[in-house]
RNA sequence: GCGAGAGUGGCGGAAUUGGCAGACGCGCUGGACUUAGAAUCCAGUGGGACUGAUAAUCCCGUGAGGGUUCAAAUCCCUCCUCUCGCACCA
């Protein structure tokens, strides 16, 4: 018997697809393409398993869907520039680059291990020149579009990685990467107009049917829409007008107070002499505490009296001014009005200063009492003059409307999403291509001559100030424009800027003339599988997004959205944490290769749970798989050897023949069904594991093994193992005796006559209880059944009366008696 | 607080178009092989009752409680717990 050595065959194997180029995109063919894409990773280290997964997903989707007869790009690169390859530059003392370089040679060695089916002709690398030329090139063409810009403003800082961060990066609070407490500055800096692409970004999504439901959630909630109406509140005694947003028009006659966000200009202009100081101390106290706590549900309303009245439009009603904590200056207007009676903040606001709380809408029944609790919802309007009686839904409508006619206002869209903030304060990335020149101001640096190079001889400790400002080689330019003397941006571009995107770049990787060939892009992508983690919900699956509706825009590409389909993969966990090498928690590939093989590192991944769920790393697991592969494995080549042996060519098959086939194409189909319908890879394993023990079962059991049986049995099933167990599969089907490759074969259909069974097995039920189960010809007339049946529990049923009998097809007789 | 998802043996998980709950694997128990162990193979394995024991039979059981139905892990209502995301967005 053949011995199983996973090491060799797996080495074996992956030579021959090498010199084989099998993998290799192919550039013309009749076939349908299929473009699978992985997250590219993070070269910051080394891969442990959990990366490891989402590659192995995207291998039996790529490798399934090649032998499906579809042609196929499948590439591999990395997302080299950043701050987590530039820490760890700094922490082990060496340049970004070479440390990144490395460990992309470290990681490319571990991924050519597992046998996944890229196509390396095509790695990108971001950090090299011949990409981030092509990310300046993006950039230049949004500041040509108008959507790029500088501006000043509050931007998030993070004082570990010394470098502004975007709205997206900031998760509670706290960095995205270093989860330091994040502060505020104020800075002028480049940011990428997504706003613009609020509305697009939204109705986008309603098409993308390929996407979990909860990505698409999380995106609508960042985007945050909210439709509303916008109105002007005169201030009494001054030619001013207060602008708030509200989506409750409707309550406009419960409007008590108004309020004004602390960072708002207007609290400066409103404030009367007598209120001056104490409104100061309370900009100056609002000012010093921490914005997220601010900005958080457990924080006190706050507020001082501005001293001076707004006039309510409607009503004409004087109400008192506030500047107030709980305002914030960066959304809607910066102020609003206050409606106590239906608004929780304002209710608690005006219960700490005892201001009036008016009732305008009540619910369609039932009481309410106002001054315990505010009343939120829809219902049906009163004390509103004119309005009383109305739906609010409908009072919204006429409430806008009316202030439109009057001119006191306007319906309005406002979004939480925020323009993308995209300069850095570090060296590792690409430099922002734009001169500033003393004449002419900001000058984007002419395509011709990028790309702007990174500099290498530069300290790139971090500062809080751009390392490249201590280049003066770098800084020193001249303006493109006129000719004098200039000054590079020494910032450089947030990685997601690389990221959002490479996906294209893969089509055509090598091109130095072009980011991207515009048929070839428009032939391959949308990306037909996207596969990742769920980390990037809001970053670099909006950004992506963003990116890709600018370039149609621009006319360089006729597709709006980058990924058709989107699978998220669940994390690995080890010990109940995630894996880190802090944690000292970290399970390598490298190891379980050693150890198992290849095969079983793929097929445990995969087995261990739902690809889309979080999973618990336990080493007897994959010593399990290890045994089913060692088990599959003496199989087949016990059946091998009947084969060799056998010279019977008789196929007529008995009953258990036509048993174990129709197990084969049930598993067949099972497999098929799985794969399809929501990448069940862990059931699919499963249906494996069950045949072969059937296999077993039959080998054992049957002393004349059908010859002819057996070379369907261990065709079909070395194919349908393929894109599992990649390796092993390819040393069997060698085996066989066949001289192709089976990366190249077929995958197999199942006969639907195979499925047919003669006799079936019925549960017997009474009254739903389970009491018996009877073996019928498969054909056996309804009312023959239940007479079989109602024989097989004659027992149980004695003495009562049968007042119905229920039957499934082919599945279940339910006898109702009392 | 809002939004989404999930609660099934000792564990990971199957079954969700209502139709045999616990597939498959881990672990555990017993056995075979062995000087012994490892490996491998075979058998058993939700809880309980009955029985001297076996076979058989019965009862209970999918977070809790109620409902619909011949039949509920699956559908409906109420509640609890956990995970994730957002978090004063007017």
């Amino acid at each position: 018997m053949k011995e199983y050595k996973p090491q060799e065959i797996e080495n074996k194997w992956q030579k021959v697809w090498d010199e084989k180029g099998v993998f290799k995109t192919p550039q013309y063919s009749e076939k349908k393409k299929y473009y699978a894409l992985v997250m590219f990773p993070y070269p910051s280290g080394t891969l442990h398993v959990g990366h490891v997964k989402n590659y192995v997903i995207g291998d039996i989707v790529a490798r399934y869907k090649r032998m499906k007869c579809y042609k196929e790009l499948n590439p591999f690169g990395y997302d080299a520039f950043g701050l987590p390859a530039e820490n760890a530059a700094i922490a082990h003392k060496i340049h970004p680059k070479k440390w990144t370089l490395d460990n992309i040679n470290t990681i490319r060695g571990q991924i050519r291990k597992i046998g996944i089916s890229y196509d390396w002709d095509r790695e990108v690398i971001t950090c090299m020149e011949d990409y981030y030329k092509w990310t300046q090139w993006i950039f230049l063409k949004l500041y040509e579009a108008g959507l790029a810009y500088k501006k000043p403003g509050a931007v998030n800082w993070c004082p570990s990685c010394q470098t502004v961060l975007a709205n997206e990066q900031v998760k509670e609070g706290k960095c995205e990467r270093c989860g330091t407490t994040v502060t505020m500055k104020y800075l002028e800096q480049w940011y990428f107009k997504i706003t613009d692409y609020a509305e697009k970004l939204l109705e986008g999504l309603d098409r993308l049917q390929g996407w979990p439901e909860h990505v698409k959630i999380m995106q609508r909630n960042w985007i945050g829409k909210s439709i509303g109406a916008e109105i002007e509140f005169p201030v009494e005694g001054m030619d001013k007008k207060i602008k708030i947003f509200t989506t409750r028009p409707d309550t406009i006659y419960g409007v008590t107070f108004m309020a004004i966000a602390p960072e708002s200009p207007l609290v400066m202009e409103l404030v009367t002499e007598e209120c001056r100081e104490e409104v100061e101390n309370f900009l100056a106290k609002v000012a010093l505490e921490d914005r997220f706590k601010r900005a958080s549900l457990e924080a006190k309303k706050e507020g001082v009296f501005v001293g001076r009245y707004a006039i309510n439009p409607l009503t004409s009603e004087k109400i008192p001014i506030y500047v107030a904590n709980y305002i914030l200056y960066e959304y809607g207007t910066g102020a609003i009005m206050a409606v106590p009676a239906h608004d929780q903040r304002d209710f608690d606001f005006a219960k700490t200063y005892n201001l009036p709380i008016k009732q305008v809408i009540r619910p369609e029944d039932g009481e309410w009492n106002i001054h315990e609790k505010p009343y939120e919802a829809e219902g049906i309007m009163i004390n509103s003059g004119p309005f009383d009686g109305l739906k609010s839904i409908e009072g919204k409508e006429a409430i806008t409307e009316y202030i439109q006619t009057k001119g006191f206002g306007k319906k309005s869209v406002q979004y939480k999403l925020r323009d993308w903030l995209i300069s850095r304060q570090r060296y590792w990335g690409a430099p922002i291509p734009v001169i500033y020149c003393e004449k002419c101001g900001i000058v984007p640096v002419p395509e011709k001559d990028l790309p702007v190079k990174l500099p290498e001889n530069v300290e790139f400790l971090p500062t809080g100030q751009s390392p490249l400002t201590l280049s003066e080689e770098f800084k020193h330019s001249i303006c493109p424009k006129c000719g004098s003397h200039a000054h590079r941006e020494v910032e450089t571009m947030d990685t997601f800027v690389d990221s959002s995107w490479y996906y294209l770049r893969y089509v055509n990787p090598k091109d130095d003339h072009k980011p991207f060939d515009t048929n070839d892009v428009n032939y391959w992508l949308p990306v037909d599988q996207y596969i990742g983690g769920v980390e990037h919900a809001v970053l670099h699956l909006l950004y992506s997004r963003f990116i890709t509706k600018v370039l149609y825009d621009l006319g360089y590409i006729n597709f709006d959205e980058p990924f058709e389909n989107l699978f998220t993969q669940g994390m690995i966990y080890k010990d109940g944490w995630k894996m880190s090498k802090s944690k000292g928690n970290v399970v390598s590939p490298d190891d379980m290769i050693e150890k198992y093989g290849a095969d079983t590192l793929r097929m445990y991944i995969l087995f261990m749970a739902p690809p889309e769920k979080d999973a618990e790393w336990n080493d007897a697991g994959i010593e399990g798989v290890n045994r089913f592969i060692k088990r599959l494995w003496t199989n087949f080549y016990k059946v091998l050897e009947i084969i060799k042996q056998s010279n019977d060519d008789n196929t007529e098959f008995g009953k258990e023949e036509k048993n174990l086939r129709r197990k084969l194409h049930y598993m067949i189909k099972k497999i098929k069904e799985d794969i399809e319908g929501g990448f069940k890879f862990n059931t699919a394993i499963a249906g494996l594991m069950e045949f072969n023990n059937q296999l077993s079962d039959y080998l054992e059991s049957t002393k004349s093994p059908n010859k002819k049986l057996l070379e369907e049995v261990a065709e079909k099933l070395v194919l349908i193992l393929s894109p599992f167990a990649p390796h092993m599969a390819e040393e069997m089907w060698s085996d066989l005796g066949k001289n192709t490759l089976i990366v190249e074969e077929k995958w197999p259909d199942y006969d639907a006559n195979a499925l047919k069974e003669d006799e079936l097995t019925v549960v017997v039920q009474v009254n739903g209880k389970v009491r018996g189960r009877i073996t019928i010809p498969a054909d056996l007339s309804e009312e023959d059944v239940k007479k079989v049946a109602l024989e097989s529990v004659s027992k149980v049923i004695e003495g009562k009366s049968i007042n119905n009998i229920f039957y499934v097809k082919g599945k279940l007789v339910n006898i109702v008696v009392n």
